[in-house]
DNA sequence: CCTCAGACCGACAACGTTGTCAGGCAGGAG
DNA sequence: CTCCTGCCTGACAACGTTGTCGGTCTGAGG
């Protein structure tokens, strides 16, 4: 193509820069001011007269000119960033958690950094430490089901930290859970009232501070009702559709069966659906954790569903009014859960 | 509590931090040692005798050093950390390609900022603005269905940039999509095959770019099949429920009526699945975009479904490529989408 | 003995920004 | 007239790290 020749186009993405970013200096030397005054125009301060102000303006717009943060965060010590350490932010739950911490946040213009642990310890610390070297702020974390003692060396350092989710065990930190045993009262609740008498449990194992608390609220719903608890109905462990359809099985050939199901959050909910079993003899069933499509399945399920957006905000105006100069006890806030009622828990 | 007094639960959670920060200084001094040194034995340089770099690591675990990454990017000029612009991170195609990214940037112990655009071209800018104003050394974007030539300022000044899902317009960059088209054409050639010659068409508006292609598809299957293309069956808007409900109404009341349904992608999928008409007069239906519990519905819905986790890591592993020094014009890599037939296209 | 290579080590500057501070200047009070 | 006050302004140090460079020390070779 002779006598043409467009320069993005001709070398293609460049491996490296072809315009080094400007400095404040550059700024500086072309508005004819010293550095100080671009960092005054940069940041709003006052004392600056209108004419170089505009003049500063202009160098900015011409140079191309952003602000290096991590200069500046370096200089006055803080990133405008928090963290966010969940499981998996695939998982439907934790990403619209992770939505809501990512909007409180960007009001404020801070970003936030998503790191997925997988529920594993090592992984988890990585992560954090990770945050804790990039100077992050804030960290929101949903805590692994285990020990958190390391993280006093980051409170320690002056790192507000909030849990989700889970409480963190060993440290003392502010905390946003759902009302995980009453929400699994009133569901377990629900089938009892249809006259169920005996209802299977299918949950994590028991490690897992939520599966507690909702086969807690499952006894709770037992005793107020006066039915005796009876453990060859309670079914812990991983969420595979192998272990739940053992489970449906073994509810279903006890000597005296199962007659309804309780299960205790999303991932065994999904796996007991996909169990063989279940289709063959479905039963009357309540489940933890709302499901995206509930409504529109064979059966619309009914479930105690947590609140995740409020969740995530209110984890985020923790650790912002911990940022904010909040001093006191770490706080502890409880979010409802909400049945919502559909056709599952109906006998067929 | 009389006689008692536990340090840490007494003032509750510091406002600021008590322990302050060792820096490498501090080190240094405690280990006896120069600064260099500290920083010799931490980046895992050579030439530090045994017996310095076992007193420096002793000082590091004593004062819980940790190094502030965020001065080391000023010095070095990279902050080992990528930028991720997506529409909706609670929204699960998204959310799982963002898993994937992230997944590819911990490998290399890179973090990853995640932030939600909302399809909003101004807050796009905004977050892309912050991101480089942290001095990402790349991002990752979703791209709203707006001009991108803005980017061009930050790809000057050598930030490599990889577009997801949708191409950017105005700027030229990695790009890694969906075979939108072909899935589309692959997903209405099924519901031809069964006889249908009047299938309707749900998606998104014209401007967005995926709704473009997959009509095409769609029309590729018709002109494959010699049935004649029909504007009448069209329906593009806003995937709301009383958009899809008005859009069956139509379909059927033409004086050829539909036979069949093409949803174009999820939200518009799931607005058709809850508009009333849709249970009360059910149709043959292929959806464009997987569903999470699609297996498990009423009708198990036969969807073509994309790959976000492999499209998430490519996308990264195109923008690692760049940061490791690949020039050329910018890569276009298209996934392809697969077919999963489960019950609903077949007559009732 | 001297020379030289190579390992080891630390002083110092630099990265880009902001806080501190002191100087200049205008305008009002005395 | 001088003095003071308050606004503007920029020089400079500091934030915590790494690259550069020159110095010391050890051991081998001549």
């Amino acid at each position: 193509m002779p006598g043409l020749s467009i320069d993005r186009e001709a070398g293609g993405v460049p491996p490296a820069a072809r315009v080094p970013r400007a400095t404040i200096k550059d700024v500086a030397a072309l508005a004819g001011v010293g550095i100080k005054t671009v960092s005054r125009v940069v940041n709003g301060e006052p004392h600056v007269s209108e004419e170089k102000r505009r003049a500063v303006q202009h160098a900015i717009a011409q140079l191309r000119f952003r602000p290096n943060m991590s200069a500046a965060g370096l200089r006055n010590g803080q990133s405008e960033a928090i963290g966010l350490v969940i499981a998996d932010i695939a998982e439907p739950f934790q990403s619209q958690l992770a939505r809501a911490v990512e909007e409180v946040a960007g009001r404020r213009g801070w970003l936030l950094y998503t790191a997925s642990s997988s529920d594993d310890t090592d992984r988890e610390q990585r992560m954090v430490s990770s945050l804790a070297a990039r100077r992050v702020d804030g960290l929101i974390i949903v805590p692994s089901p285990f020990d958190h003692s390391y993280l006093n060396s980051e409170l320690d350092a002056g790192l507000p930290i909030v849990a989700a989710d889970r409480p963190a065990a060993g440290v003392q930190v502010d905390c946003v859970l759902s009302n995980g045993r009453e929400g699994a009262r009133v569901g377990v609740a629900h089938l009892l009232e249809r006259g169920h008498r005996r209802v299977a449990f299918v949950g994590d194992p028991i490690h897992v501070y939520n599966a507690r608390e909702r086969l807690a609220g499952y006894r709770d719903a037992l005793s107020d009702a006066g039915v005796p608890y009876d453990p060859s109905l309670i079914f812990l462990g991983e969420p595979t559709v192998d272990r739940a359809q053992e489970a449906l099985r073994a509810a279903r050939a006890n000597p005296s069966p199962a007659t309804a199901l309780f299960t205790g959050n999303s991932l065994n909910t999904l796996a007991t659906l996909r169990a063989p079993d279940y289709r063959a003899h479905p039963v009357p069933h309540v489940a933890f954790d709302e499901l995206p499509l509930a409504d529109l399945l064979g059966r619309p399920l009914t479930v105690v569903a947590q609140d995740p957006a409020t969740m995530g905000a209110t984890a985020a105006e923790l650790l912002f009014d911990r940022l904010d100069g909040r001093a006191g006890p770490p706080a502890e806030v409880i979010v409802p859960t909400r049945l919502i009622v559909r056709d599952s828990a109906e006998a067929p």
